[in-house]
DNA sequence: CGCATTTGACCTGCGC
DNA sequence: GCGCAGGTCAAATGCG
């Protein structure tokens, strides 16, 4: 008996995933020609013609076996992470559905004292929710029953954007609640927007996605034109994205494209080296490894946003991702995020541009006034003062206030002493993130004295943070 | 010929 | 109510 079938590099693949092997025998002149033999004949059969086959043999079968469950894995981890984004989804709108409600009480039990003030904060959750014209809010009698409607519109927008077709199927036996839900899904999905500042030799900034342009407009007062792209990678996509463009330029005379698809030339107005692109919208389609990352990133922030601070108009934080933006950046391998509440819709603002020193986190408040009042704390990252080699490592006050080098904690009870919106704010924030009610000065000290004790503990998880493997469902690219 | 971009018209929201 | 500005549409155009 002799191995008709194996070439000099090993056995061919779908010979080993068969488990079987084709053998040419010769038997009294007899050919038998090609039997297929069971698994078992096989490894008999090699051993009987030296080890070197039977261990190699082995060993692609472990092989195949390894990646066969690494496929089963890899399925296990897709699996896991939708119903993750799906749970957190679930999260955010059952916070955002409570703080409503909570609003709505507020607003009902202002309104005998004063109308108007206390239409101002329902405007942010309107507007966000862009109920617009349909306002269930306009009378003043209905109120109670309108809150009541509002909270079943998030209702139907949570399970439609956390759990998808598939839960959106399951109440279409009643069209108009159905309708209500398209409604909200959508509203959702197109009213959030993540916009990112990042400082770039090209003129394009490739996210990994492809995108067709649908307009170009040239705001006022800017001379550089405002381009509106479309995501054309899957069918029906919502997502939108918008850039400034520094001058209008044909594509041949454009920089090649980093990514997929092609794009004009964007740049923010007052400095031609930053570019600005601003997303909005969740993918209704799987994004590629390129674009998963920034996926993941931007709409980690824009959890962070609606989770915790829907309620303030202006907060920023920093997001240190370096692997991320790195790509995207090459001054900053930080994104300082600014959420705001614009008019139109809440807007987390992605800032690569800022040259940040890396192992800062900086984060920004600002009142709800008009005026915007900021407080900048950039917080050390690995928890010690540069010029302090203290044994224990208190993060630090470094920039932005006149009481330069102070301790963090004495800074930021200052800060907080002095505003309660930021007490409030902060309290929110911190609340929502961790699911338990917080004191804010005494856990920070107990946070960095843990700090100290535990490995790769980062001073910056007690601020929103991104996960470090966000599935890349509610995507906002 | 098909696809992507361009560009003027149209729509919509907001401020006065 | 009107005008403005931003956003979108869709026919025209260009390119491979």
């Amino acid at each position: 008996m002799e191995v008709k079938q194996c070439s000099g590099s090993g056995w061919s693949n779908a010979e080993v995933q068969d488990e079987r092997l084709t053998f040419s025998t010769k038997n009294g002149g007899v050919d038998t020609n090609f039997v297929q033999m069971g698994s078992t004949l096989l490894s008999l059969s090699l051993n009987n013609s030296g080890p070197p086959f039977t261990q190699m043999n082995m060993l692609r079968m472990k092989l195949e076996e390894a990646k066969k469950e690494n496929e089963i894995l890899k399925s296990m981890l897709n699996q896991v992470n939708e119903h993750c984004t799906a749970l957190q989804n679930r999260i955010l709108f059952e916070i955002q559905q409570h703080q409503l409600s909570s609003s709505l009480r507020n607003n009902n039990h202002d309104l005998q004292g004063n109308r108007k003030d206390a239409k101002k904060p329902m405007l942010h959750t309107r507007q966000f929710l862009n109920i617009g014209k349909s306002s269930l809010l306009d009378s003043n009698t209905e109120e109670c029953a309108s809150a009541e409607n509002i909270e079943k519109k998030i209702l139907g927008r949570n399970v439609a954007c956390g759990e998808g077709e598939n839960i959106n199927s399951q109440i279409t036996s009643h069209e108009e609640a159905k309708h209500t839900e398209d409604q909200t899904s959508e509203i959702t999905c197109r009213r959030a927007k993540v916009s990112i500042r990042a400082r770039s030799d090209f003129s394009l900034m490739g996210d990994g996605c492809q995108w067709r342009k649908y307009g170009q407009k040239t705001a006022k007062g800017n001379p550089c034109p405002r381009a509106y792209y479309r995501c054309s990678m899957g069918t029906a996509c919502p997502v939108r994205k918008q850039v400034c463009l520094m001058k209008t330029l044909p594509y041949s005379q454009a920089d090649a494209p980093i990514g997929i698809g092609k794009h004009h030339v964007q740049r923010c107005f007052k400095d031609e080296t930053v570019l600005i692109t601003s997303y909005e919208g969740n993918h209704n389609h799987p994004l590629p490894e390129a674009a998963r990352a920034l996926a993941s990133s931007t709409s980690a922030a824009l959890n962070m946003f609606l989770s915790g601070s829907i309620t303030s108009s202006h907060a920023t934080t920093t997001l240190p991702n370096p692997h991320l933006f790195s790509s995207l950046s090459n001054i900053s391998s930080t994104a300082v995020a600014t959420f705001s509440q614009s008019a139109t819709c809440p807007t987390v603002t992605l800032d690569l541009a800022q040259p940040l020193n890396n192992n800062c986190l900086q984060f920004q408040r600002a009142t709800t006034s008009q005026n915007h009042r900021q407080s900048f704390f950039p917080l050390s990252l690995h928890g010690h003062h540069p010029q302090n080699n203290s044994k224990l490592p208190l993060p630090i006050i470094m920039l932005s206030t006149p009481e330069k080098n102070l301790d963090l904690v004495d800074v930021v009870t200052q800060a907080i002493a002095k505003d309660p919106s930021l007490k409030a704010s902060l309290f929110s924030a911190i609340s929502s993130l961790t699911g338990e009610p917080q004191n804010i000065i005494d856990d920070n000290r107990s946070q960095q004295s843990k700090s100290s004790s535990s490995d790769g503990f980062d001073p910056c998880s007690k601020m929103p943070a991104i996960p470090p493997h966000h599935p890349y469902t509610n995507q906002l690219l």
